[in-house]
DNA sequence: GCTGGCGATGTTACCGGTAATATCTCGAAG
DNA sequence: CTTCGAGATATTACCGGTAACATCGCCAGC
């Protein structure tokens, strides 16, 4: 199959003869190198064009024609060159995402959720990483992706810095932040319909009047939503807020909020995530008090390690994997323009483990 | 391919003045569109070569032209393209990513590093993640990686699937799996040398004998090391390895390995990393068995949450940072031919908590 | 039998860069 | 005063695709 194979068929040349040799590099595709669209047209006969033709599903070819590229296309292997196609087409199909705390739990697990949904789809994530929260080194990692020529841009990490470093760019892509998918809310948010309540519900009806918050960083929307959650809840129910002591969603946030605590004058705390309510255990444990006997404890997000913890701790199941499924599905809705189907509102489902008990006398 | 029909017009023709608007798509950048560098060079007056050469950092520039260029360069706030960058050079600055579990901690905590390193360097990772962990899905992905065009390949879980996907396959680029450094040994791993033989010699120094490991699954490379790590140690120093349990890292895998146990006849158990040993611990507590009083329990990792288990959990804390920092930079010295320096070994530091005590009469 | 129309395929232009080559300008040497 | 050479800059080709346009062959209609 090589190069000589096809005689004097060399389209509108009159030399025939010599001019064989001119383009060697599209004859038997050179040591190693990826065969291109012009190799395989070259060995099925047929122009490049034709090929293109057929790789984009064009009906009109007749069926010898296809049938010359399809062996062709085979024989060398042929995969096309992404770059190359995108360089007309503008659709990289790369979308970029933007994270710190890539290493915590949730971020992580939005990201693969989103990541999964992207391959389905035929795009891959181009990752960058923040080291810190400011503005301007996300201003720094947006530049980044902007020159990888992204179609979508994606931030896992709700904080108001990402807010504030989302304004005002022109992007020239759509760009969206991944957060709960209630806030802000334009519809109501499910957390604060049923899962909040239903907790405040189950903490309430074992007899518990007064409950510690363990707040998210203030400047985390989904802390402040969690947070407001909370508070409706309890008031609409009746109990006591003794105190909102906000941490930083680590474990160790959690431990430093309930060790430092003067006194714990309430009989549950309740945690805007498992982490921090892992920390809050072991502090209240280190001060003698008793998980459930003493004081009950929950957490909101259900980890895989929250049903193993001691004791395994009652929590709100969020939807995190449909949530970045979700932010993804809307990504691509608003590159192509189709028309987003109203997402699926996130569960949040109350898990009921043994880190809550009936309120002490 | 003849190129004689070029209309001759265009090529020496001097009238600076009405040629102006020949291609007016140069001028003010069209709206939105991003200025490419046949912008500036009209804006600057040179050629769009001139402001190639002053991008490249080329010397040889006359300061006048020097600050010509500038000017247009920030006037039209340029932004390479990439992509097309990519297509000539053939270098995209892109490397692949082969996850899957990266909602857990130890593959999302090497993908943050990598990627923090591959940013410092102008890369970006390409983040694919497999279902499965069949060897068709990775070979799959891995045709979507190369696809796009990357210079690098670097797998994130080194499984024997991974290795067996990644072998006979001609990437045409430098392809790596992140295993923990050490595995196949060239040099003597550190986790056996000195982690391992410490966490051991603590725990014989508790008075423990007897001990049950907890092992990873056997496809993983590092659950294979970290097992033979135990079992050299503890031979060496005189401990009885009672049983090997084959978990698959999660925190219900330890948990359910330890309740099935017909009778717990060791004093310790270590697990090969720190879920499985949450779960344990749990196990144990459900038996009635204490924590430490009755049976130590000891991880590896050393996950942040670690620290605020209840009780607090002795560890082997790994360095998967440095990992994931060592894994691209010896990929990346691949892909530019430069001499990798041969990599720090990675250390694992022996972290004693409160979940190791003095073994029971 | 000429021509219009259409289906199938080929040719050229273009995307935005970089590499290779050509041209232009000037000062120094002959 | 030429000529030469080197530095500075401009022109052209090319990367591998897609889009737009051109061409070719064949059949139907007048």
């Amino acid at each position: 199959m090589t190069e000589q194979a096809i005689p004097a068929t060399e389209q509108g040349r009159p030399d025939a003869g010599s001019g064989a040799d001119r383009k060697a590099r599209h004859g038997a595709a050179a040591a190693g190198k990826p065969a291109t669209i012009y190799d395989v047209a070259h060995a099925a006969g047929v122009s490049h064009q034709t090929v293109s033709r057929y790789l984009k599903g064009f009906e009109g070819i007749r069926p010898e024609t296809r049938a010359k590229v399809e062996r062709a296309l085979a024989e060398l292997d042929y995969r096309p060159n992404l770059t190359a196609r995108s360089l007309t087409t503008g659709r990289s199909r790369r979308i970029g995402a933007l994270t710190h705390d890539i290493d915590k739990y949730g971020p992580s697990k939005i990201l693969g959720a989103a990541s999964a949904a992207a391959r389905d789809a035929g795009y891959v994530l181009d990752v960058v990483t923040l080291d810190t929260t400011d503005t301007a080194s996300i201003r720094e990692a947006l530049a980044i992706i902007a020159e990888h020529d992204v179609e979508g841009i994606l931030a896992l990490s709700s904080t108001d810095e990402m807010t504030h470093a989302f304004e005002g760019i022109d992007f020239r892509v759509p760009a969206l932040i991944a957060a709960e998918p209630d806030e802000p809310s334009r519809v109501q948010s499910q957390l604060a319909t049923v899962g909040m309540p239903a907790l405040v519900a189950h903490l309430a009806q074992l007899g518990h009047r007064r409950l510690i918050f363990l707040a998210g960083p203030h400047h985390w929307s989904a802390a402040r939503n969690r947070t407001r959650a909370l508070q409706v809840a309890a008031e609409t129910q009746g109990l006591e807020v003794a105190a909102i002591l906000e941490g930083d969603w680590s474990a160790r946030s959690g431990h430093e909020l309930i060790r430092d605590l003067p006194e714990v004058d309430a009989t549950a705390i309740v945690s805007a995530n498992d982490q921090m309510a892992l920390g809050a255990v072991l502090a209240l444990s280190e001060r003698g008090l008793d998980v459930p006997g003493d004081v009950s404890v929950t957490g909101i997000d259900d980890l895989p390690d929250a049903a193993f913890y001691t004791p395994p701790l009652t929590t709100l199941r969020m939807d995190l994997s449909g949530r970045g499924r979700a932010a993804f599905a809307e990504l691509l809705s608003r590159i192509d323009g189709s028309e987003a189907h109203e997402p699926e509102p996130v569960q949040s489902e109350l898990i009921v483990r043994s880190s809550t008990g009936p309120a002490p006398r």
